[in-house]
DNA sequence: CTGAAAGCGCTTACAG
DNA sequence: CTGAAAGCGCTTACAG
């Protein structure tokens, strides 16, 4: 495999007569202060490097130095589909951005199934974990090994302390529920998807917390990407005004139920998304985009975790209702 | 420096009694074959290393045998301003995507005006560069000294043979003006930004070209980002009915000119503009946005270079005219 | 089947 | 000011 190599230090060395060891002095640019090469080595050294087209290999480099300035994010989602690469977008910048702000560099990883290679993440120094995959053994097993990882999104893996980072569902919940008590709403039907993941746990948490404190009652119901909606299912959404929404996408199906039911959202039926507007809510009333906050957030708490600070005291991003048509106060 | 003191291999072998290089061929998988190790070996290997919580150091592993699966991108835009953010957008994902085929990982590089930083670059084993910073002597020093690297766009640098890929603007420019002569279009206004890199010297050279081959009259302005319009601007905007503009931003001043003049795009002045929907052309007729391809053109002509195969034929990515209402045929 | 040794490219005390 | 040597964590012929 040694197709491409490359000069190294060794190599200027040899041709200059001189000590590798002086040669890295130089070009490591650590010369000044304690260290000291006479300006005429330093001179041949460094035409010598131009002559000979020396580029340092980091990798030596940081094996010597144990650098940490190198992360990585790591996902098992599809980066091929479209959605998805939306959906991740605004973490990565975030995380991106606030990578060079501490002077990490970022390695995307995106390799799905195949152990050989997900190992690759250890590369880097500690990870951030995005997506929703729950059959992830290798990732299982670097947290069991306390590989530094941060995870976006409330995670648990049991028998393992995980670190985590992910949005403040309880004030955001807690403000619809005010809203509905103000606007007298006393009945609503909230659709929920069938996902089990730790974040659809909490926000479902909340809104049965919510509605038991203000009194409001839920009916629900289910549905999923690929749902026809049922009779039942139907008539409970006839019968209900205002609909709370898990998943942004199923606003899709419930924009057809009105039009084929000739009903107007925000006139006839009111509703609200508990997603923010990473696919485009339209007219429904859904929170703030926060996902650059909390991509910053995670790059945050691993790089604290990296250099054995103290975590940041915020764990999770405060979100606020984005008011639209589908339901305006 | 070293504070996450991870297990090695070394530890392993300590721990319980056996060479560490036996330990290297289990953790490393090459056991079966010509490498045997005894099965009980192999078990107080594999139980020692979960014990101990073994995680390998891919740094090392990269040393040893020079591998060329991590690739970078590298630009100096700041990415912190959204409309780059969106302009790179789908070239990353297309570098992305393309570089999972080939089995490359990406490290997404973007450290401005810090030349210890940017020479980070050397982690990988050759970079794309992507943005149009022309001040950028670390880049063409990592191109003098034969880093492989490929630009996004035609990108000349003296003394140096570079690799670049970009977009046909040729082809694409020919059915602009095939379009023009087919409506009887014989004279049109050319707004052109002051940008003085490749691509745009390009799209110009074209323009001239099949401008004097259909016999066109190309009378021509020049608004950048900030420009207010002057009088003899004004009279040529209103003198001519067709508008070739540079650059998608300069839609916004035309379109404000418009509204002024209370003209209507696509029935009292029309036009195009040579750049592809990357920031939203809106009712402007542009090009179809072919980042994604070009991004994964690009990987795979870094990919190419780094295992010494022969580089691909197609170094352009075709364009297509989007018709829309600005210029509709 | 197992291990001693060399080496990947670099850095850094340390001695001269 | 300069260089010999040890070592970062790992792999891989090679010898036993």
């Amino acid at each position: 495999m040694k197709i491409n190599k490359r000069v190294t230090i060794q190599d200027i060395a040899n041709e200059i007569n001189v000590s590798y060891a002086t040669v890295s002095k130089v070009l490591s640019g650590k010369v000044g202060g304690n260290i000291r090469v006479s300006e005429k080595t330093k001179n041949k050294i460094l035409e010598a490097s131009e002559r000979l087209g020396y580029v340092p290999n980091h990798m030596a480099r940081n094996l010597k130095n144990s650098n940490l300035s190198l992360i990585s994010v790591f996902t098992y989602e599809n980066m091929e589909n479209e959605e998805i690469q939306k959906e991740f977008f605004d973490f990565y910048i975030g995380v991106y951005i606030q990578g060079e702000k501490l002077g990490l560099d970022v390695l995307f990883l995106n390799t799905r199934k195949n152990i050989a290679s997900s190992s690759r993440v250890t590369l880097s120094s500690g990870a951030i974990m995005i997506g929703i995959e729950r059959d992830d053994s290798d990732i299982k097993a670097l947290a069991k090994r306390n590989f530094p990882l941060v995870f976006v999104g409330r995670r648990e893996i049991e028998g393992i302390q995980t670190s985590w980072v992910g949005f403040n569902y309880e004030i955001v919940i807690s403000e619809i529920f005010e809203s509905l008590m103000r606007k007298n709403i006393k009945k609503i039907l909230f659709i929920k998807s069938s996902s089990q993941t730790e974040p659809y746990d909490d926000k479902r948490r909340f809104v049965e917390y919510f509605s038991n404190l203000y009194n409001i009652e839920v009916d629900s119901i289910i549905i999923d990407r690929d749902s026809t909606l049922s009779e039942i299912q139907i008539n409970k959404m006839l019968d209900n005004d205002f609909y709370l929404l898990d998943r942004i996408w199923q606003s899709i199906i419930i924009d057809s139920f009105f039009k084929d039911n000739s009903l107007i959202l925000g006139k006839d039926k009111y509703g609200i998304i508990m997603e923010d507007d990473w696919l485009n809510c339209g007219k429904w009333t859904c929170w703030n985009n926060q996902r650059k906050e909390l991509g910053a957030l995670a790059t945050e708490h691993l790089f604290c975790i990296l250099n054995k600070k103290d975590l940041p005291n915020k764990k999770l991003v405060p979100l606020k209702l984005i008011y639209k048509e589908s339901f305006n106060i």
